[in-house]
DNA sequence: GCGCTGACGGAGC
DNA sequence: TGCTCCGCCAGCG
Protein backbone atom coordinates (compact mmCIF):
# COMPACT_ATOMS: atom_id res chain seq x y z
CA UNK A 1 0.00 0.00 0.00
CA UNK A 2 2.88 2.64 -1.00
CA UNK A 3 0.78 3.61 -4.05
CA UNK A 4 -2.13 4.68 -0.84
CA UNK A 5 -3.05 8.08 -2.57
CA UNK A 6 -4.17 9.64 1.03
CA UNK A 7 -5.83 12.39 -0.45
CA UNK A 8 -7.82 10.57 -2.66
CA UNK A 9 -9.09 7.65 0.19
CA UNK A 10 -10.04 11.10 2.05
CA UNK A 11 -11.62 12.52 -0.22
CA UNK A 12 -13.56 9.34 -1.63
CA UNK A 13 -14.58 8.23 1.69
CA UNK A 14 -15.94 12.31 2.60
CA UNK A 15 -18.24 11.87 -0.41
CA UNK A 16 -19.57 8.46 0.64
CA UNK A 17 -20.80 9.95 3.88
CA UNK A 18 -24.96 9.88 2.89
CA UNK A 19 -26.99 12.85 3.79
CA UNK A 20 -27.97 13.84 7.37
CA UNK A 21 -25.15 11.77 8.61
CA UNK A 22 -21.27 12.90 9.90
CA UNK A 23 -18.06 11.15 10.21
CA UNK A 24 -15.43 12.61 12.88
CA UNK A 25 -11.95 13.36 11.15
CA UNK A 26 -10.33 10.36 12.92
CA UNK A 27 -13.37 7.96 11.73
CA UNK A 28 -12.25 9.22 8.27
CA UNK A 29 -8.09 9.16 9.62
CA UNK A 30 -9.05 5.32 10.24
CA UNK A 31 -11.21 4.56 7.30
CA UNK A 32 -8.51 5.31 4.91
CA UNK A 33 -6.25 3.40 7.24
CA UNK A 34 -4.30 6.61 8.48
CA UNK A 35 -4.61 7.95 11.85
CA UNK A 36 -3.87 11.28 10.95
CA UNK A 37 -7.31 13.24 11.81
CA UNK A 38 -4.81 16.33 11.14
CA UNK A 39 -3.92 15.70 7.83
CA UNK A 40 -7.88 14.47 7.10
CA UNK A 41 -8.26 18.30 8.34
CA UNK A 42 -5.51 19.75 5.77
CA UNK A 43 -7.46 17.72 2.89
CA UNK A 44 -10.94 19.48 4.07
CA UNK A 45 -9.30 22.56 3.88
CA UNK A 46 -7.68 22.44 0.05
CA UNK A 47 -10.21 20.30 -1.57
CA UNK A 48 -13.45 20.62 0.74
CA UNK A 49 -14.45 23.07 -1.61
CA UNK A 50 -15.99 20.23 -3.65
CA UNK A 51 -16.73 18.17 -0.90
CA UNK A 52 -19.65 17.86 1.85
CA UNK A 53 -16.85 18.89 4.26
CA UNK A 54 -20.06 19.99 6.88
CA UNK A 55 -20.21 16.48 7.49
CA UNK A 56 -16.62 15.63 9.02
CA UNK A 57 -16.83 17.25 12.56
CA UNK A 58 -14.68 16.82 15.29
CA UNK A 59 -15.14 13.67 17.86
CA UNK A 60 -16.76 16.48 20.24
CA UNK A 61 -19.78 16.40 17.71
CA UNK A 62 -18.78 20.08 16.86
CA UNK A 63 -17.95 20.88 13.46
CA UNK A 64 -14.67 22.45 11.95
CA UNK A 65 -13.26 25.61 14.06
CA UNK A 66 -14.35 29.21 12.14
CA UNK A 67 -16.75 27.03 10.26
CA UNK A 68 -19.74 26.13 12.72
CA UNK A 69 -21.65 29.11 10.79
CA UNK A 70 -21.00 27.54 7.70
CA UNK A 71 -21.98 23.97 8.38
CA UNK A 72 -25.45 24.60 10.43
CA UNK A 73 -27.73 25.77 7.15
CA UNK A 74 -26.49 22.44 5.58
CA UNK A 75 -27.76 20.33 8.55
CA UNK A 76 -30.97 21.97 8.78
CA UNK A 77 -31.21 21.00 4.95
CA UNK A 78 -30.50 17.95 5.34
CA UNK A 79 -32.21 17.00 8.58
CA UNK A 80 -28.85 16.06 10.53
CA UNK A 81 -29.68 15.60 14.38
CA UNK A 82 -28.73 18.65 15.89
CA UNK A 83 -28.50 19.30 20.04
CA UNK A 84 -28.95 23.09 20.90
CA UNK A 85 -25.98 23.77 22.91
CA UNK A 86 -24.50 26.84 25.61
CA UNK A 87 -22.42 27.97 23.07
CA UNK A 88 -24.66 27.33 20.19
CA UNK A 89 -25.62 24.21 18.94
CA UNK A 90 -23.77 20.34 18.41
CA UNK A 91 -24.03 17.51 16.56
CA UNK A 92 -25.61 14.67 17.87
CA UNK A 93 -22.97 12.08 16.98
CA UNK A 94 -25.12 9.40 18.52
CA UNK A 95 -27.67 9.61 16.00
CA UNK A 96 -25.64 10.97 13.13
CA UNK A 97 -22.70 8.97 13.09
CA UNK A 98 -22.12 7.29 9.76
CA UNK A 99 -20.76 4.17 10.12
CA UNK A 100 -19.81 1.78 6.89
C1' DG B 1 16.70 15.69 4.37
C1' DC B 2 14.91 18.41 8.50
C1' DG B 3 11.63 21.18 11.04
C1' DC B 4 7.19 23.56 11.57
C1' DT B 5 2.33 23.78 11.08
C1' DG B 6 -2.38 22.08 11.06
C1' DA B 7 -10.70 22.50 9.55
C1' DC B 8 -7.68 16.70 15.51
C1' DG B 9 -8.14 12.76 19.42
C1' DG B 10 -7.81 11.26 23.85
C1' DA B 11 -6.72 11.57 28.75
C1' DG B 12 -6.37 14.46 32.83
C1' DC B 13 -8.09 18.25 36.00
C1' DT C 1 -19.22 20.22 31.48
C1' DG C 2 -15.36 22.71 29.65
C1' DC C 3 -10.37 23.75 29.25
C1' DT C 4 -5.48 22.19 28.92
C1' DC C 5 -1.46 19.19 27.56
C1' DC C 6 0.61 15.70 24.77
C1' DG C 7 0.81 12.76 20.76
C1' DC C 8 -0.28 11.40 16.02
C1' DC C 9 0.57 11.73 10.79
C1' DA C 10 0.90 14.21 6.24
C1' DG C 11 2.14 18.32 3.49
C1' DC C 12 5.25 22.25 2.53
C1' DG C 13 9.42 25.59 2.78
Amino acid sequence: MSDFDFVGSVIEVVESIPPGKVMPYGEVAAAVGSRAPRAVGRVMALYGEDLPWWRVIRASGRPPQCHEDQALPHYEEEGTPLVKSADGYRINLRLARHRP
